[in-house]
RNA sequence: GGAGGGGUGGCAGAGCGGUUUAAUGCGCUGGUUUUGAAAACCAGUGUCACCUCACGGUGACCGCAGGUUCGAAUCCUGUCCCCUCCGCCA
């Protein structure tokens, strides 16, 4: 959510940033229209309750039974007051509403444009050349034996994906390292959070109101499945005063759920898109002056990830146009997939300065003293599953159909290669 | 699913119709003392909104939503969540 305030103070430049975004500023005028009526009624309200006040804090000093002209005009004064308080309700349920609709605004620095074709690259790198062997995850898994799509399509349809031997025990290694080495090397707490939700979790990141297409859901149980686990470990401090000092760094392994509907006849094979997956994810609560520089920390961490699993990688720099909702900017980095011949999204690190904080109403106490602030929230995959997994395969392929693990996964897969040489 | 107990300020925990503008303790901030630190002592310190250049003022908030009343943290109804016990399932 955006400051209010800063709409009312500082109305054109929330445009700019909306229109960077291509994004439509009708709202706006309707939400400085519905701020003046409400601090309209706010003010009619508190002085007809100020002097409600008055009168029975008269009565209750001098302990006396109130007058019948007394009681007449408290009764008025209390049938006006339910009066404004009925219309303040509208009033500020429609402001909400269109507050709940608005996207977080880009940082100065984030590139313009309006599609991913705006896109930068940070340091242009080469892929390396061809292998005549190159071939798809989907191919090298099925001849392996580890990867069974068509087990998935009995048990759920179309995009999903069934890992198995060791497959699963690849997949499992590759989460269980990246686990520990946020947790030993990079000082996040490793927590297992709740993948179902409840909507106010939701609108905490800014999934809800407006994504509700994209996710599943128990209507019965009013609870939501997780699309990421940013979903989650945000939600920790909702409603609440953050008791302690910044930043916390949380990490956590969790089931994601999509229904990808927007992807519908693209990325059908294999399982680079499915409807669930697992992802390994960091998500800090800092100090906002200190959210730049914690962002490219974050993407710092992913890389050195990669690099260690021998990955060629890039690292994209997202335009206005293709940021999240929630975010203010935004990194991707992608991993070269040798099987495909093309770059694969891995990873994908926001800020999102306090927009998560004020729709959540999380808050911190500033060290100085003087009340509290929302806090900046980030959040990075630590590299996505079943897309690791498939670099690692691709990567590793060899002309013989085998493939040679990266050598911090040998103990944890308990070989340093799949297949027969 | 059944029975009971409970949700109060950063935390713990009183209050159960009108001097409560929510006691007290912890924590936090500042000060005194000390070579320094700790301890002790003194003072301050809930959140949010609106008005004001400011000093300051006003209002709301005791899980949430209604209701009773001149007046509700306090009484009534509904609802959500947490805890204990029983049952059922893993």
């Amino acid at each position: 959510m955006l400051d209010l305030r800063r709409i009312v103070n500082d109305t054109e430049a929330v445009r700019a940033g909306l229109v960077k975004r291509g994004e439509d500023v009708a709202p706006i005028d309707e939400i400085l229209a519905l701020d003046i009526r409400r601090r309209e009624l706010i003010q009619q309200t508190d002085s007809a309750r100020h002097f409600r006040n008055e009168v029975s804090r008269t009565i209750g000093a001098e302990k006396r039974r109130p007058t019948e002209d007394e009681i007449q005009q408290m009764r008025a004064t209390g049938d006006r007051i339910s009066a404004l308080e009925e219309e303040a309700r509208s009033v500020a349920s429609e402001l909400r509403t269109l507050m709940l609709g608005l996207p977080n605004l880009p940082l100065g620095d984030v590139p313009e444009g309006l599609d991913e074709s705006f896109n930068e690259v940070v340091g242009e790198v080469e892929p390396p050349p061809a292998r005549e062997w190159d071939t798809p995850h989907w191919d090298i898994g099925d001849n392996l034996g580890i990867i069974d799509m068509e087990s998935a399509a009995n048990i759920s349809g179309s995009r999903f994906y069934m890992l198995r031997g060791q497959g699963a025990r690849l997949h499992r290694a590759i989460v269980g390292w990246l686990l520990d080495t946020l947790v030993d090397e990079f000082g996040y707490e490793e927590t297992n959070p709740p993948f179902l939700v409840r909507e106010e979790t939701l609108i905490g990141t800014g999934n809800l109101p407006k994504f509700a297409d994209d996710l599943y859901r128990d209507e019965d149980a009013g609870l939501w499945m997780i699309p990421t686990s940013e979903v989650s470990l945000n939600g920790i401090h909702q409603d609440s005063i953050i008791d302690g000092e910044l930043p916390l760094r949380y990490c956590a392994h969790t089931p994601c759920f999509r229904k990808e509907h927007a992807a519908a006849g693209r990325d059908v094979r294999g399982m680079k898109r499915v409807k669930q997956f697992e992802k390994v994810e960091m998500f800090r609560f800092v100090e906002p002056d200190d959210s730049e520089e914690a962002l490219e920390e974050m993407i710092e961490i992913s890389l050195e990830l990669c690099r260690r699993l021998g990955f060629t990688t890039r690292l994209l720099k997202l335009c206005a146009g293709d940021i999240a909702f929630q975010s203010a900017k935004t990194y991707d980095i992608e991993v070269w997939s040798p099987g495909a011949q093309e770059w694969l999204e891995i990873s994908s690190l926001s800020t999102c300065t306090d927009f998560q904080a004020r729709r959540n109403n999380t808050r911190y106490r500033p060290k100085g003293g003087g009340g509290t602030r929302f806090p900046h929230t980030l959040n990075g995959s630590a590299l996505g599953m079943p897309r690791t997994f498939i670099a690692v395969l691709e990567n590793g392929l060899q002309a013989d159909g085998s493939v040679v693990l990266p050598e911090v996964l040998w103990d944890r897969v308990g070989c340093e290669r799949i297949g027969t040489r």
